[in-house]
DNA sequence: AATGAATGAGATTTCATTCAT
DNA sequence: AATGAATGAAATCTCATTCAT
């Protein structure tokens, strides 16, 4: 066998968290060989170009977040508890790795397209979840596209906020607020 | 006899919405001049540099909507009523040209710091705002902090959700249902 | 408007002869633009790639010379006449600028399938001529595709020694001799 | 019990179609390993540099050849007799395997200086055996360079012609033809 | 012998900016 | 004001070769 690929992770590392520094466009790979202390084309064994490197590490972390998402949704849990254990669940995944966090965010304006009809995106996840609420009778009628949003904007600002400094970490500590927001804009019908 | 300056505008625009569309990094001088129909020296009769330009077109946009915002201000409304004409008014600036408040939202990130300090920074305003109101006893004590995230979340993502195609336009007929959300979640306190 | 593109004349002859010298991809872009005096990116204002570079070059010298002998065609000389004049054509080209002849050579393995149909193709061409000369009894029954291929080599060969400094220049000397071994594998039958 | 060098086999195999397919320099270390199904590193065992593994697969062609012909001349015949074996012998060797021909053709410009003053080198021992018939009144006098390289061109060209599909397999069929054509332009003088 | 990760030098290409026209 | 060729620096990527396993 030949060498094992020990620096492949320094490089993924480096990239992710100068990404979320930097932006994916304000980082060049030679940045990233700096950072890890791997040379430039060392890059090139384990992904084929930059941009397949940007691809790799959002389609590996979505997946790994859907995958949380995933099995929240087995529990077939009320709709007042799948919210309170999704936002808590978000937000530990957060407080573990904030970079992961910030890099989703930051690329999938670029990269969602390609699984934008995905039912693991949370999007369609969650817009799914509430209409199913609603015809349960679980929650009031609603245009639950606008909810979905809504609650959507709340969960994923307070991370925002917490990244510029005007929230303080962790993340779970303020969870429950979350919730009771989401709850209130949920029941609050429209 | 002076004609109008055509070129700088066209220069401007096609700068303004290749920014939103592919990021400023990821559009080059080049791209302009070729989607403006102008060439590549022109843009430096006008501006000294890329950055330049960037700047210049944050700084004229943001103080329009500052402006906006100033004028509310000026009205001394009660909280609900101010968080209800400013959602309304956000959401008219984006009915009017989507891509001017999608640009704003883009390079905030790099250029607020500059403004960070300033008042009509729209995160620090809504958080003054929401710490008066708790000090009047017209909110509920809570941490505002969090709160300010979640209301500015909630008010932003619903036009990122028009930009995905997923919420209806025009903006300013779901200006009452997040207004709505808003309170909820301002008076509900946490 | 702009400055004339003095350079680029300077950039495609240094590439030409690097090209017929060290082969394509023997020259690198810096090569081209050490012996041209030119910076390396001025190569991409006027060709997108380096490849694109060799296909314009190709392409331009190839139609000169589809050129000659489509003006020599239009004369309707019997097959020894014309045979003898796209010789001398053939070869007066040649010792104007032998370096294109190289060229077109060396890199038509590459590029020729691009206008292998292309009736203007010499080798096309001259396979067409040779079958309207055997139908018309100026030559005997005979294998046309082999007997193109021979006169071909014939023609070709002769420049390529003079390339390599076993021929004297110039080389429209040699044309008689090269007629007339062409004349006699032609009428020679087989 | 050794069992046999296959990979090494493997390699050079690959190496010679891909460099007859893609020229020299347009193949990497990393297309012969893929295309011949061992790794990068391995061909390192077998040769010390890519360049080195050109010069072996050459050389060792190259004598092949060269032995054939060396064969040929011992038994001293006549030069038509001679012309038509040396076609013969050229072309079974061609349709045993096109690729080591068209590799020997293709990298011949760049090696062949080391061997130029071999007197296996086609062009020279052809040249000198005009330049012999000539003196032995076997063929009139004439500028035996040129014809040394109409004849040549005229044996290669058809290869090529057969590599580009305008010729049918196998070649030898067609050494009578190319043989008659080269005594007709041998005698024919000049 | 073999592997394939890693290196280091260099190749091609991009691009904000300058400048002769 | 405008043009677009040219610059120069830096970006992305390639690739023969080495080396730890």
């Amino acid at each position: 066998m030949g060498r094992l690929p020990r620096k492949k992770a320094d490089i993924e590392r480096a990239a992710l968290e100068l990404f979320v520094d930097q932006g994916v466009d304000g980082t060049s790979v030679r940045d990233i060989s700096t950072r890890s202390g791997v040379t430039e084309g060392a890059l090139y064994r384990h992904h084929k170009t930059k941009d397949d490197l940007v691809r790799a590490l959002f389609a590996r972390h979505y997946a790994e977040f859907a995958e949380l998402v995933a099995e929240l949704r087995k529990k077939k849990l009320p709709i007042d508890e799948f919210i309170a254990e999704l936002v808590m669940t978000f937000y530990a995944y957060y407080d573990e790795d904030p970079y992961i966090f910030h890099f989703v965010m930051l690329v999938r304006h670029k990269l969602l397209e390609e699984v934008r009809a995905d039912e693991h995106n949370p999007v369609e996840l969650l817009s799914r979840i509430l209409k199913r609420a609603e015809r349960n009778k679980e929650i009031p009628k609603q245009n639950t596209a606008i909810t979905t949003q809504l609650l959507l904007g709340m969960v994923m600002q307070v991370p925002i906020g917490c990244y510029y400094g005007r929230i303080k970490k962790p993340l779970v500590k303020h969870a429950e607020r979350v919730t009771q927001a989401c709850l209130a804009v949920m029941h609050g019908g429209g």
